[in-house]
DNA sequence: ATTTCCTGACTACAGGTGTAGTCTAAAATT
DNA sequence: AATTTTAGACTACACCTGTAGTCAGGAAAT
């Protein structure tokens, strides 16, 4: 996919739901969502039509039935909001924003090795 | 402050140059921002309206003309923003976004370094 | 003193978003 | 066969956002 539509808050939910099984009912995603939310199964449905008018994700009719599934890749997704989400807050300076999560948020110590691990093969 | 306000995208941009400049006015915001965007000099007073409106910023009235300073801090808003993006994007889960930010982003050697120091400063 | 200009206040307006209700046709149930 | 349930289509509506125009009152210029 070339150009990812813009995903909102509400819609980033239901898609979570979708990368995960890789494909669904409107009434096997909104019970899934049950858990996590107060969405009226209306709520959930006008959140699937929305994303599929963008584009975001697809279905398929079987029995009278739409199964619905994503078009675009949550890796996709993140990139853009990375970016995004980088320039908006740190003005694009990726180092203060590390600095900040690696300051501020819980990670274990297998994390920071990992990660350490990670930054030394960023380094060769 | 206790309760920060949800600032939209364009509203950072202007909120970005109050915390580089501490005390601005009107114009003065205008002319900072004439540099990166193409907005009318009425968009970024609406703008400025709208974040007193949200008491993100304040102002005081100097000569006929309004002072406008931030009430809220960078690193306010950061926090916020990061919790929020970190748990849209990547459900809360810090590692995996860190692992895709130090993978798809510029790094240099100097900041690898840095960035290794303070995760073992994190590791004690 | 009159005109012009600047500043802030108010108004505008389309498109997105959160949140949901109603309508219709078909399917399932009684 | 009549009724109830269901799924999708369409409608609703307030608030946010991007983007800006107009108006009124004082300040500056003529």
């Amino acid at each position: 996919m070339n150009n990812i539509p813009k995903i909102s808050e509400a819609e980033w939910e239901v898609l979570r739901v979708l990368w995960e099984k890789e494909t669904c009912t409107a009434s096997e995603v909104i019970e899934a969502l049950a858990n996590n939310t107060d969405w009226k199964p209306t709520t959930v449905k006008t959140l699937l039509a929305r994303l599929v008018k963008k584009k975001a994700i697809g279905f398929r009719e079987i029995d009278r039935t739409y199964s619905y599934f994503p078009l675009i890749t949550q890796s996709e997704c993140r990139k853009v909001e990375n970016r995004s989400f980088l320039q908006r807050v740190y003005g694009g300076a990726l180092k203060p924003m590390l600095v900040q999560f690696i300051r501020d948020e819980k990670l274990t110590a297998n994390d920071i090795e990992e990660l350490k691990r990670l930054l030394d093969e960023r380094s060769e």
